[in-house]
Order: structure tokens, then C-alpha cells, then sequence
RNA sequence: GCCCGGGUGGCGGAAUUGGUAGACGCGUCGGAUUCAAAAUCCGAUGGUGGCAACAUCGUGCGGGUUCGAGUCCCGCCCCGGGUACCA
């Protein structure tokens, strides 16, 4: 039997490749450049699961394709290895984090050299090696030289029981999410990035990238700028004033009130004896919550008056000052101007508590809501009376910045990035403390080493594991000699993905993170492709630490990836769900599913049918609830890569996670969609061999191809090119098909036509198309042969169809021979020459003839 | 609540600028091959009516623009994701 296995050809080409370094990183620097990249994973011990191969053949697919079309191409892979999965399992089991780490990377190096991917597997980077962190502690000198970073002290959620600190996603209604541990927000000494400092620039960049407007519209948003003015309020009877920061200005004359956050440094000064007592308890009992309590506690707005009252320097009344935690200490100053008559929170408290509301912007006629916070004219602020929104904007700043009362001013919702983490598996910071003041280590003297500990749980103080490495942490200031202590807070994860695609460009290079004329030929990144969870974090940080490096001349461009795209999340496989208590169904919307003694019922597709909208129990009324899930382990619906290679090869995993639809969506996963995949790679097998000898089948010949045979070639070239360079890679797979159903039909082959066929289709399938490659009598890979190009000569039909309808209506359709297909009369008259067209003509009168040419007819026709 | 996506056959999806709705694949049904099965191959497959030719309805719902709307405009509904007292 000579059938196609791909299990045999796929290790032969697997290790084809490697011996050969066949997809080795070229280093002239002649042709145009292609840097495609992948977001590298955290070698977790679960292996990869099927999510990962999606982006990854996405990627794979463009970096072959530009190398048949002339590019010299960077396709790179590393390990995120630092992070606390590791570090977890150090501390249940004393396995030191780096044999762990080690472990997991083989093994996924090997699950993803077993998927055919074209990396250059001499660039592997990994986190956490010393020649890697090197680099990353050297960015960080960088940082604290430009005086972006800095020490200070912050409340962070500190999980005694975990030993370690939680970053904010980590903590749930004020447990820790692993293990439902109580979390208490503690002041701890922190290393802190000064972000914020590149506010701006992280915001208008933004504007020329390529990337998936809702990740730049949540970038935006989560840098939050937003334009107002500082305001200054006098309080009556002390020297301070209050500073807030507002974006309605022009709302100042309805300023009733003001409020403070808890943690205001003014509270304490401005409480009067007789509220000091409530002032007090309210501040405690605020200090206990993290704010992820609080924010779930919002549910009722609470405050107390200080007893102290400031002066509304447009109106002159006199306000109340309250304290209360729907104002954040974080935010702008940390106290605000209460306007409830056009703000909905203010309108919440101030009724509550009965304080006074004022109106300032006229609202609808038929408005009988709260606070009205759309558009209308000023109202009650005597000189912006009249004025609209803007306008009165505008004129109020240039009051208060007449009187020396406020100014415009520009605020953000970004904090400074929280970068330090009581954690052992991460990178040390380059930094001594010499009579107590930190001081940065210079260059030479990096990296600084993990050290070896016997425990890797922080202690229950909070004191990082590394203070344990006692010998480690007492050194001596290279510079002065005089005793130190080094840094035991380690970096968080993020740092090393920060930069890693610029230690690809240069890995052996050791004179600084990236060689600066390679820099400047591969540089940027122009495909990125990962998962939409990073949006956020890793794409800001990124783009963060890349900005600062511009600005110190180790990168040329100010913005690290041009072209962005998420690969959407592959589902579970579709599940049909019935719930039974005793023999009886019940509705899939009952609230009783969740009560004991109900039964979960899976069901197959083949046990339901579809009436209307809803799925129910074939030939009954039992409603059945139809959907994917996401795969979870819990649920048991994961789908592990290896078992479906395994089965059908890698050839027909990667096909089939392309085939599925489009690379950004959501998508369930289907098996037998896989076996669909694979039976098409079968049909290439036969099309070109004969499974009973094995060999090359006798109806390929070196014939001269016809005409249509041609016309079926290029049409597959014309629509995988232009699918592939728009990632549109399902189509691509679709145009595949099409040719492969149509040269089955051909009573003879002809090799040339073949050939370009394997071209087009090795992106997709390289291990199957390689070897048929070879089998036609090639000796070399065709990794570098040129791409097929699209003759628009073969294109051509002889003949041009046109659908021809009646009134909008398609009432058949006509074929033109293709020189004549321009000329309107003629072909208006085979249109209405056609039988089932005429009938229409001859029972009403024609009134207009619509003619797209190569389109469509459209003949309108009067009753 | 707000901001993004998205609703097309039994299922995944296609239709690139307003021009034949349902490519391709799965599933299902029928047939060929086989002692039988698997595999493979051929055919059918949106609903309804009809022997058929064909007609009619049909892209979440309701309106509109147009010779012509899945695609454009207005008003809703539902689903998914993000975010949430940011003054």
C-alpha cells in the first residue's frame, strides 16, 4: 500500500529542514526585507494546545510565501520562560524553576517543530537566560539613567498565604484567585516605570499603525486622556486651598459640594473636631478594602462630612467638603468639584445626603431624568449664561486663568507601571543599596545572576525569596567598595517580552541588545500576530520600552510593530444540551438546571433538529441548548494538537485551523472538519500517485497543458496570491479545492501544471508539497522557488455569461463570446431574445435596460 | 451603563467597489464498488408548491433609498468581547 501518510513524509521533511538550516535567517542585506513575527509563548507544562498553532500557521503561511516571492525573511520563535506557573511548582515540589522551565521548552520546541513551522531555530531566544536578561537589566539601566524609573512607595495586594503579591486581575472580590485566599492591600517599598511620561506619544503613534481599530480603541481608552482645568477652591478659614481637576469647567456656578478621596493628604487637616470621629472611622473602614472591593461595593454611594467648607470662586457660596470613596486618591488630584445638576454620581450622593443641586446647562423640554449631561445652553452662570457647551469651556478657563483661579489642563487615566515583584523567578534588578539609597550597577558588571536559594516561597513578611540568598545580597558597591545590599524585588514577566523581538534581529550579539545595522534593515516588525488578551498590557509596554530606546538611539523606528492581527479564540466542539429531573425534561432557560438531582444530558447532533430559532430533541418539544464552549480541562472538551497529528498529520492540522474561517474570529472546533481537510490532502496524494505501485501515476505527462487547464491553474494562483497577501487563508484553501475537483476530471496531467499547483498549495501543506515536489524530480527543497505568477492571458473566458434580469428578478442568463461582451445592443438583444425573458417582455411594456457590462442585465418592465 | 465586534442553510463559512445569495468544507440522503464493511467514486441537498419547465418566500426584526440591497441610510432586537464611579 502506498497510500499517503503523512506521519512517515513529515518527519522526512521535519528533519530535511533542519539539516539543511533550509529556513536559516539570510544575512545580506540585498533583497527587501520581511519580518514576521509571532507573540512567544510561556512554555507552559500543559504542552501547546491547539490555539497556538492558528497564529503560528498564519504566520508560517506569509513567511513562506514572501520567501518565493524574493524577501529575505526573519521568522523567529522564543520562550516567555520567566512567570509564576514555574515558580508555583518550585514551591510545591523544590524542582528548581529552571529544570521546569528547560522541560517545558523541549518539549514544546518539539511539538512545534513536529507542526512543519519555518522558524530559524538558530535565533531562539529564552527569557531567562543570563545572556538574555543581561540585556533586559541593561534597558532597565537605561530607564533609571533617563529617570524613568523610580522607588516608591505603594499599596499593593499582598496574599500572606501565597506569599506574594497579586497583581490587580489576580484578586477576586478580595481573594486570590488561585486558591481563594484573603488578600489585604499593603504599603510595600516598589520600583515603579514612569510610563506616563510618554502618555502622548503612546496615544498619537496609535494613529499610523496597522493594527485592529478595537485594539487601538483600547489603548486609548486605557490611556485615557482628557482635557478640562485645574480649578483652585479656597476653604474658608485655612491658608491651603483644594486643587480639582474637571472636564466641565464650564459647570463651575453648579459646583455645590465638594469631595475628597479617603486617602487625600488635606482630610486629616481639614476635619473639624466634631466629624473627626465619623471622618475617622470611614477612612479605616475605606483603608480595609482593596479597590476591587470598593468598586464592588459601589453599588450605594457613602461619604461624611469634614465639617469644613470651601468657597466656589465663581459663585462665592460657601460649599460643603465631604470625604468619600467614589472619588479615587489616584485620579486627577484625588478630589473633585461636585456638580450634581449635571453629573449622574453627584446627583446620586448629593440626594442622598441632601445637599444642594443646581442646574447649569438647560436641559430638553421633555427631560424629567436626574442630571443632565448632554448639550444645551448655560443656565444659572451668569456670565456663561447663553453660551453653548464649548463655548462656555472656553470662556470660564480664560475667567479663571484672568483671576488666578485655574488653568486648562490635560489629564490621563494611565498609572506608572508597577514594576517590581516579590517573586524568585524572574530578572534581578541591576541595582545595590548603599546606606540605604539605591544605586544602578554599572554595565560591566552585568548580568545579575539569579542565586541559588533552598526555598523559593517569599516569607511571610513580604521580604522577597532572594533575601534568603544572604551571601548573594551582601555585596560590595563596585564603585565605591563600601558594603551593599542588593535588590531582592525581581521584574515582573512582562519585561522580558518587552524587547525580545529585537534580540532576535542580533541573538549572539554582545554588544548591546541589538546590532545596530541589522537593526536598521529588519526593523520594524511588519506582522505581528497574537492573541487579543495582550492588547493592553504586553502591545503598551512594548511599545513603551521601545519609544524610550528610540530615544536613546538603540532603534530606529519609534513604533515596534506596523501591522498587528489577533487570531481569534478556537472554541470547544459544538455541544447539545439536555437537562433531565426523573424522566422529565426540563426548558434549557429554567432556573431549576441548577438544582441538585438534574441530570446534564449530551447529546449528538444526529439526536436534534433545528425548528425556527431553537434546537430541539428530534420529534419532540424538548428544548436543547446548542453552543461551543471555550476549552477548559474542567469541562473536557480540550482538543490536544499531538492526537490530531498524529492521526492526520500536521499537514492537515495546519490546513484545517486555517480552513475553519477567518483568522481573527471566534471559532468552535470541529474534528470531522479536520477529516474534511485531510481526505482534500489524500486527493493531492492520488492525483499525482498511483497507491498501488507507489509511484508517480502515468497520467502525468510533460505534454503541453490546454488551454482550460491552464485557465484552472492561474485562477487558483490569482485567488491564493491575493488571498494569502490579505490573510484571508480559508478562501485560499477554498481556491485549492477548486482546482484539485477540477484536475481530478483531466484525463492527463501535465507536469508543469503540477508543479506550479505544489507552489502555491506548500505555504499551507509544506510537507505534502515538498515531497511531491521531490518526487517529480526535484532535488532541492522548493522553499526558495519563485512564486507562480497570474497570467491575466489564461484568465480569459472565451465566452462571457451575463445573468439577465426582469425587474430585478433573475429570469435566466445568456453567454456572449468574450470581444463581443462590451457591446451594450448586441448583448441587450441576446438578453431579450431568452426564452424565459421574453415571456416577461411580451406581457408588459419595457421601460428601461440597465447594462453593467461583464456584470449583469437588467430589464424593467411596466405591469 | 459605555466602547468595540458580530447575527447568512442542519453546521463552519463564501459573496473583494450595490449586480446570479449560499463558493469550499462538514453533515444528511440516494447510487456505484464490495461477500460485507471501511476507504473511494458519482449524484442530490435553503424552505414551500409542482411530474416538470418554473414559480414563490428567504441573509436577526421594522421601515427607507435604488432598475437592483446580505452589502447603503434610519429605528429596534439578540449574541460575543472589552471596560467600568477616571470627575
Amino acid at each position: 500500500m502506498h497510500a499517503y501518510n503523512p506521519s512517515k513524509i513529515e518527519k522526512k521533511w521535519q528533519s530535511y529542514w533542519l539539516e539543511n538550516k533550509t529556513f536559516r535567517t539570510p544575512e545580506d542585506e540585498e533583497k527587501p526585507k520581511y519580518y514576521v513575527l509571532d507573540m512567544f509563548p510561556y512554555p507552559s507544562g500543559d504542552g501547546l494546545h491547539v490555539g497556538h498553532p492558528e497564529g503560528y500557521t498564519a504566520t508560517d503561511i506569509v513567511a513562506r510565501y514572501k520567501r518565493m516571492n524574493g524577501y529575505n525573511v526573519l521568522h523567529p520563535i522564543g520562550w516567555d520562560a520567566f512567570g509564576l506557573p514555574a515558580e508555583q511548582y518550585a514551591i510545591r515540589t523544590g524542582t528548581h524553576p529552571k529544570q521546569t522551565t528547560e522541560r517545558n521548552i523541549g518539549r514544546f520546541r518539539e511539538q512545534l517543530q513536529m507542526l512543519g513551522f519555518s522558524y530559524d531555530w538558530d535565533r531562539e531566544v529564552n527569557t531567562t537566560d543570563p545572556d538574555y536578561y543581561r540585556w533586559t537589566q541593561w534597558i532597565f539601566l537605561k530607564l533609571y539613567e533617563m529617570g524613568l524609573a523610580y522607588q516608591d512607595e505603594v499599596p499593593v495586594n499582598w496574599c500572606p498565604d501565597l506569599g506574594t503579591v497579586l497583581s490587580n486581575e489576580e484578586v477576586i472580590d478580595g481573594k486570590s484567585e488561585v486558591g481563594g485566599f484573603p488578600v489585604v492591600r499593603k504599603p510595600m517599598r516598589q520600583w515603579m516605570l514612569r510610563i506616563t511620561e510618554y502618555a502622548d506619544r503612546l496615544l498619537e503613534d496609535l494613529e499610523d499603525l496597522d493594527w485592529p481599530e478595537s485594539t487601538k480603541e483600547m489603548q486609548r481608552n486605557w490611556i485615557g486622556r482628557s482635557i478640562g482645568a485645574d480649578i483652585e477652591f479656597e476653604i474658608k478659614g485655612h491658608d491651603d486651598s483644594l486643587r480639582v481637576f474637571t472636564t466641565r469647567p464650564d459647570t463651575l456656578f453648579g459646583a455645590t459640594y465638594m469631595v475628597l478621596a479617603p486617602e487625600h493628604h488635606l482630610v486629616e487637616e481639614l476635619t473639624t473636631n466634631e466629624q473627626r470621629d465619623d471622618v475617622e472611622a470611614y477612612r479605616e473602614e475605606a483603608a480595609k478594602k482593596s479597590d476591587i472591593e470598593r468598586q464592588e461595593m459601589n453599588k450605594e454611594k457613602t461619604g461624611v462630612f469634614t465639617g469644613s467648607y470651601a468657597i466656589n470662586p465663581a459663585s462665592g457660596e460657601e460649599i460643603q467638603i465631604w470625604v468619600a470613596d467614589y472619588v479615587l486618591a489616584h485620579y486627577g488630584t484625588g478630589a473633585i468639584m461636585a456638580v450634581p445638576g449635571e453629573d449622574e454620581r453627584d446627583w446620586e450622593f448629593a440626594e442622598k445626603y441632601g445637599l444642594p443641586i443646581i442646574r447649569t446647562v438647560e436641559p430638553p423640554e421633555d427631560f424629567d431624568g436626574k442630571a443632565w449631561t448632554g448639550e444645551g445652553k448655560s443656565i444659572n452662570s451668569g456670565f456663561l449664561d447663553g453660551l453653548e457647551i464649548e463655548e462656555a469651556k472656553l470662556k470660564m478657563i480664560e475667567w479663571l486663568e484672568e483671576q488666578g483661579k485655574g488653568q486648562k489642563s490635560v489629564n490621563y487615566k494611565l498609572r506608572d507601571w508597577l514594576f517590581s515583584r516579590q517573586r524568585y523567578w524572574g530578572e534581578p534588578f541591576p541595582i545595590v543599596h548603599v546606606d540605604g539609597v539605591p544605586k544602578p550597577l554599572p554595565e560591566d558588571v552585568l548580568p545579575v545572576t539569579l542565586p541559588e536559594v533552598d526555598d523559593f516561597k517569599p516569607t511571610r513578611t513580604g521580604e522577597p525569596p532572594l533575601a534568603r540568598a544572604k551571601e548573594w545580597v551582601e555585596t560590595t558597591d563596585p564603585e565605591s567598595g563600601k558594603p551593599a545590599l542588593r535588590e531582592t524585588n525581581t521584574m515582573p514577566q512582562w519585561a522580558g517580552s518587552c524587547w525580545y523581538y529585537l534580540r532576535y534581529i542580533s541573538p549572539e550579539f554582545d554588544g548591546g541588545p541589538v546590532e545596530k545595522k541589522k537593526e536598521n534593515y529588519w526593523m520594524p516588525v511588519d506582522l505581528y500576530v497574537g492573541g487579543s488578551e495582550h492588547s493592553v498590557l504586553h502591545l503598551l509596554y512594548a511599545r513603551f520600552w521601545h519609544k524610550v530606546l528610540f530615544d536613546c538611539g538603540v532603534v530606529s523606528t519609534d513604533e515596534p510593530f506596523q501591522k498587528l492581527v489577533h487570531q481569534g479564540m478556537i472554541l470547544g466542539e459544538m455541544e447539545y444540551t439536555a437537562w433531565r429531573r426523573g424522566g422529565e425534561y426540563l426548558a434549557p432557560d429554567s432556573p431549576k438546571i441548577e438544582e441538585e438531582g438534574v441530570e446534564r444530558v449530551r447529546l449528538s447532533e444526529t439526536d436534534v433538529e433545528k425548528r425556527g430559532e431553537k434546537f430541539y430533541l428530534k420529534g419532540s418539544d424538548v428544548e436543547v441548548e446548542a453552543r461551543a464552549y471555550k476549552m477548559s480541562k474542567s469541562r473536557g472538551n480540550v482538543i490536544n494538537p499531538d492526537d490530531i497529528v498524529r492521526q492526520y498529520g500536521a499537514d492537515a492540522l495546519r490546513l484545517y485551523e486555517m480552513f475553519m474561517g477567518p483568522l481573527e474570529q471566534v471559532k468552535p472546533w470541529s474534528t470531522r472538519g479536520v477529516e474534511g481537510v485531510y481526505r482534500f490532502l489524500n486527493r493531492v496524494w492520488r492525483l499525482m500517485i498511483d497507491e498501488k505501485s507507489g509511484k508517480l501515476h502515468s497520467h502525468l505527462s510533460d505534454e503541453q497543458p490546454t488551454r482550460d487547464q491552464l485557465k484552472a491553474l492561474h485562477e487558483a494562483i490569482k485567488k491564493v496570491t491575493e488571498d494569502i497577501d490579505e490573510m484571508r487563508f480559508n478562501t485560499a484553501i477554498s481556491a485549492l479545492m477548486v482546482f484539485v475537483n477540477e484536475a481530478n476530471q483531466w484525463e492527463n496531467l501535465p507536469k508543469e501544471v503540477l508543479e506550479s499547483f505544489l507552489l502555491i498549495l506548500s505555504p499551507f501543506a509544506p510537507h505534502l508539497a515538498e515531497e511531491l515536489w521531490s518526487r517529480l524530480g526535484h532535488e532541492k527543497s522548493l522553499a526558495y522557488e519563485l512564486w507562480p505568477k497570474a497570467e491575466e492571458d489564461y484568465l480569459k473566458s472565451e465566452t462571457v455569461m451575463y445573468p439577465v434580469q426582469v425587474n430585478g428578478k433573475v429570469r435566466g442568463e445568456i453567454h456572449v463570446d468574450a470581444d463581443k461582451a462590451k457591446q451594450k445592443e448586441l448583448v441587450l438583444e441576446a438578453a431579450k431574445a431568452e426564452k424565459n425573458v421574453s415571456r416577461y417582455l411580451e406581457s408588459g411594456e419595457l421601460v428601461k435596460e440597465i447594462f453593467v457590462p461583464g456584470k449583469i442585465v437588467n430589464l424593467v418592465v411596466k405591469e
